[in-house]
RNA sequence: GGGGGUAUAGCUCAGCCGGUAGAGCAUCGGCCUUUUAAGCCGCUGGUCCCAGGUUCGAAUCCUGGUGCCCCCA
């Protein structure tokens, strides 16, 4: 808003009215009050009394001042229900004329649904067993002036709910559930690595080589120093910096920023962790993986099997495990596995399939390509995939028995990409050649190849002790565990193209 | 990028073969001292997403565009 006059283009008669109330609150000069204190949230009260029988609760004579949301407004002449909403719940209030001050039963009637009051009263239960503040005093505190969904069907339109979250939060428990859960499962990890002495640290998201992924970069500009930056695409590189620096065990759980496409797996800003190990390998990540999921269902959900949409997984461990050439078999039985290094042979397969083999592929590219295209989606339960080709994995350690394949996992779950891991390169000479083909990719057309971080490698030249790394996106492990089908549902504000106001 | 769906009152939704724009809730006025989507009576409330076209007449049919949702690359 620039200027105090502009009001958004959606004012009609209901928010009139609720202005001209606001107005006569000014006139009476007790328009915002910020000095009403509560004592109680709903949940305590229905906690600690809600098995009190009503006639002994009477005797107790609690005393509570609560304070919400009106979520619902029942006038019956002389005397009132309302329903007010905290942090916590909801909890009833009933007023009555005559046991309030002169005139405010009347004022009260006045009030709309969707303001925030405070009440002061005494617990009973009504007729039905609810347990009821009988307010003595009560005060409007903020008030609403804008009318909130109907009552019963609620908020229902997807594009409102994302783009006026607050609306949608007021609404909707189920929604409110899914950001407290993604607060819990945020808090599990923490304290799963905090308790196996990691340290959480922050590094740049403003890079000048954006690098630890091939990803396209958001590109932006810094004035004073006119120079590009980009927004990373991941933190891995600093990450090792810090294990070379002899932060033995780091993580950092933050925000990645990919110039891609939005769908209901991606958003353009998405949350990761990350964390490196020194004297570890991609097996220690494996189990550690198993632990980190297996004990954070247990803990958040209560047991380790869920329901994705209408998909029972199983997170009891271990997980399954296969190679990415048992997986090109196993949904590929045509292709003669004694060929399936043979490039030629494979972009063959791969022509077949539909995908389009660009000339600079190798075996390894194709290997992948097959897999996505053919094994990815009907890896529905929790299964580490290995043995990743090193062709596509350039920050990935070589195989000490194998070189066509790096010491690497993903983790997928619902046919989706949940974490990936490996034992890190840590030969800078190795890494200085695998830059080297990435930047030749870059050269040939692929704007997602790395480019050559020269600092990177002068870190590797004072010694990388030998290490695994892993990330994990948490957005997609939060849809899992609160059966979210986009990823919109576990972003509070997720990306939108931005409204109009005339 | 391609395909499909959708857009009507603040919200949730009807609107048939093209013929004066509808309901419930909410608002506003009246009644009501134990309600649970409270109830009863009455009244309001519309850029039918936008721009064209067809037609005597378009929320409805056609074309284009936009937002959102879904699927595919």
């Amino acid at each position: 808003m620039t200027n105090d006059n502009d009001r958004p283009g959606d004012e009609n008669e209901l928010i009139a009215e609720r202005r001209r109330k606001l107005d006569a609150l000014r006139v009476a000069g007790i328009a915002y009050p910020n000095d009403f204190r509560r004592n109680a949230l709903a949940e305590e009260l229905h906690r600690t009394y809600g098995g009190h029988d009503g006639g002994h609760l009477v005797k107790e004579d609690v005393h509570v001042k609560v304070a919400g949301r009106m979520m619902v407004k029942r006038v019956m002449g002389k005397a009132s229900f309302i329903k007010l909403q905290d942090r916590s719940t909801q909890i009833q209030v009933r007023l009555e004329r005559d046991r309030l001050a002169e005139g405010l039963y009347q004022d009260f009637k006045k009030w709309d649904v969707g303001d925030v009051l405070g009440v002061s009263g005494t617990l009973f239960k009504t007729q039905t067993g609810e347990l009821t503040v009988m307010a003595d005093d009560i005060r409007l505190l903020t008030k609403c002036l804008r009318p909130l969904p109907e009552k019963y069907h609620g908020l229902s339109d997807q594009e409102t709910r994302y783009r006026q979250r607050y609306v949608d939060l007021i609404m909707n428990e189920q929604s409110r559930a899914v950001f407290r859960m993604r607060s819990q499962i945020v808090s599990y990890i923490r304290a799963f690595l905090d308790s196996q002495d990691y340290l959480e640290v922050e590094t740049p998201m403003m890079q000048a080589i954006p690098g630890g992924a091939n990803a396209r970069p958001f590109k932006t500009h810094h004035n004073a120093l006119d120079m590009t930056l980009y927004l990373r695409i991941a933190p891995e590189l600093f990450l090792k910096r810090l294990v070379v620096g002899g932060f033995e065990r780091v993580y950092e759980i933050n925000r990645n920023f990919r110039n891609e496409g939005v769908s209901t797996q991606h958003n353009p800003e998405f949350t990761m962790l990350e964390l490196y190990r020194a004297y570890a390998d991609f097996e220690d990540l494996i189990q550690m993986v198993e632990a980190l999921l297996g004990g954070m269902t247990e803990a958040i959900l209560g047991t380790t099997t869920l329901v994705y949409q209408g998909q029972t997984i199983d997170f009891a461990v271990p997980f399954g495990r296969m190679s990415v050439e048992d997986v090109v078999c196993k949904f590929n039985p045509q292709l003669d596995r004694s060929r399936i290094r043979d490039r030629e042979y494979l972009a063959g397969i791969a022509g077949e399939l539909g995908i389009k083999v660009e000339p600079n592929y190798g075996a390894g590219k194709l290997q992948i390509e097959i897999f996505d295209k053919t094994g990815e989606a009907a890896l529905v339960q929790p299964t580490f995939i290995t043995s990743y080709p090193t062709e596509v994995s350039p920050l990935s350690r070589r195989n000490d028995d194998d070189p066509f394949v790096t010491d690497r996992f993903e983790f997928f779950v619902t046919g989706r990409e949940l974490a990936n891991g490996f034992s890190e390169l840590n030969d800078p000479e190795d890494q200085a050649e695998r830059f080297r083909e990435q930047v030749r990719n870059r050269d040939a057309g692929d704007d997602e190849a790395m480019a050559f971080d020269h600092d990177y490698i002068r870190a590797l030249e004072y010694g990388l002790p030998p290490a695994a790394g892993l990330g994990l996106g948490i957005d997609r492990l939060v849809m899992l565990l609160t059966d979210s089908p986009s990823i919109r549902d576990v972003l509070l504000f997720p990306y939108m193209r931005p409204e109009i106001f005339e």
